[in-house]
DNA sequence: AATGAATGAGAATTCATTCAT
DNA sequence: GATGAATGAATTCTCATTCAT
């Protein structure tokens, strides 16, 4: 009677009002990202989010789980439709590595995407099923995508063999430092990488080798 | 017999004047690496070294303090003498290259290691001179290092131009991404990358460049 | 029969929201009055205020805090309306002294001003800022105004010469004095004066002199 | 064999090595006079004594011993010596309460003297003991020396009738107030009555009286 | 739905006191 | 006798959480 099990059972958040549990989202997350899970509190997001303290507990059971919806709310950059496109295209690799690390540079240039990232990075441990989500629905959309059009690649004989998964690490992996390195050390003073600049030189330098080529030097 | 007043009535503690910091920096490590700095309580590193909380307080004013000794006592990992030695040698640049990263991924397989990286990672927003202390002291250093190797190498014609900088996050990066992989979902069922595999493939891989070269592809 | 649960459930705590700082400031009287600052218990005061420890939190950020508001609380006994009304009158000196030497009796007969006295003589080095408060508010307000109405009888031709200030010290010493041993000592069994004969043995000898003049002796 | 029960049986305070527990009681009475009883830190006695916290043991068996003894050896001022003096004396009245006052000046004037004043009042309520001792000991001593000389003064016809004892408030009173004036308030800056200066002019006026007589006013 | 007022369960820190040497 | 090292028992303060309105 009570269980209609198919259709709404239990909204992985509850929307009471259809504004506040945004705006208190939105806040939380600038305060998780500035303070870390156990330095945030509750009293600072609720000032932000421009509600007392007991309103969060109307759309959020505790603390955990603000930060859980929050973590999760940002999780899901909807890839499918990007990995659709590019599979389908018949673009050369060279030129789809390109573009995806132009689009990594400019992701990871958001500083609130840096945040989130140390976010993430920092409280894995004490949240395991963040940690689960954020890697099933982020990070290995992301590697299984770029996984794959290496593997296309490969198979069109464009790319060199090996593992396309280590290879996902090989094109992403010098972006991802770069950007985890602006997060965590900042980006003035510190001789922080420019993610563009980055993002450019990979591409060519890891497309092509990073050993000189006789040829190519002798032209 | 039960009692045996004389012999082993076993001391409530000992005098440990020297041992004790090291074996709570230890205690401490663990737990901070554990659970975060905030999360982390001074109740169970103090039971983890065998000692009172009381007796931290003789050796370390404040848990930040506790902290801070941690951190700086893991950085400073001396590259000096790896640095030399790699400079001196006459050995090709692929070969360098290719030992970095046999090292790195050795060292990252270090659980411990990576419970550090992680805790630095969390924390560099609230303690920001700990993250300067580690930029300076340790991924400065390791990034240079790997720069002058490079810039060194473009010098004698063995790899392509291009900031040396740059350069440097396209070697480490994926490896970085993988030990990071690993700190951060874990190692068992996640997918996680190896890091020696990784190692292995990314260097032959940027080395010679991820696209096939024509003639290599028919022999 | 024990259990009526619709009535006097008892709600756990009510609001209070104007009452209880004024409640807290009584039941911090108390305690600091009994024990002294560094004596007095947060957690007695709360319980002796019927509200949790944290609840004090809510009104007074710390300990000290607390302690400021309450000495505070007990300053400023608004000696204007006296002042003006006793140096507008034309009553002869000796009666005002002895009116002003009554109504100190009475006030350091209320067992409350003297342990707030002690209260204050004891914290005094600890909190300077108070130290002052009380020195200007009470202290300078009371020998002030007895020392303008020396001076004005002086003018009159009322009193003898002398620094009015110092003729204050006279004037109210004993007073003080006999206040301070009742503090200090007791009351019971100690020897202590009666404060009310006090003033009124004093307020004869001190204005006529302690010294027998012969012609009074001999009638 | 070991008790000797008749001479030395249990001194008030053992005397190890006879330099130590003097030295200790005087850094002890810095301290406590410093920050009163709670506030004060055993740390900083044996600091300032120069020996070790736990030597402090040796010789007092808690805090609260130590504090008892530093009262207790800074109670009786011998005054039976000056008592029998001033008792056997023909002197006139007015000249020996002049000396007193000026005796009494002396003392106050001495900040230790002061510091002990507010550190016995401070504590009277924590240590009741101690205020029986410093009541009986000193205050008692001197207000009944006094008393005695006003009474026998009274017999002589030299002193006005009433309670002597009230009377001795009355000569002594404002000293003890300009004394506490000084030993709270502190003597800069805050309008503290010189205590010669009073001593003098209180003690014409007492003696003849505050009210001007007509005579002593037409030359 | 919303909130101000209240709380309980800890947390770090302090310090008098006690061992073992 | 002396002390450095250690501790246990507090105590203040914080903060997520919950009532009563």
């Amino acid at each position: 009677m009570t269980s209609e099990p198919t259709a709404t059972d239990a909204p992985r958040w509850r929307r009471r009002k259809t504004e506040r549990p945004g705006e208190i989202l939105v806040a939380a997350l600038d305060v998780f990202a500035e303070s870390g899970f156990a330095a945030a509190k509750l009293t600072e997001i609720a000032r932000r989010a421009g509600v007392s303290k007991a309103a969060l507990y109307l759309y959020f059971a505790t603390k955990e789980d603000l930060f859980r919806e929050v973590a999760r709310s940002l999780a899901a950059p909807n890839l499918a439709v990007l990995a659709e496109a590019l599979e389908a295209s018949q673009i050369p690799f060279a030129e789809v590595a390109q573009a995806l690390l132009a689009r990594a540079a400019a992701l990871l240039s958001d500083p609130r995407a840096i945040s989130i990232l140390r976010m993430v990075l920092a409280e894995s441990r004490n949240f395991p099923d963040l940690a689960r989500i954020w890697r099933e629905d982020v990070v290995e959309q992301v590697i299984s995508l770029v996984s794959r059009l290496i593997a296309r690649a490969q198979a069109k004989g464009e790319v060199v063999a090996g593992d396309p998964r280590l290879h996902a690490f090989t094109l992403m992996g010098p972006l991802v430092m770069g950007g985890l390195f602006r997060a965590v050390f900042g980006e003035e003073g510190t001789n922080a990488p420019d993610l563009a600049a980055l993002a450019t030189q990979h591409g060519r330098a890891v497309l092509g080798g990073l050993v000189a080529h006789p040829k190519e030097l002798e032209p």
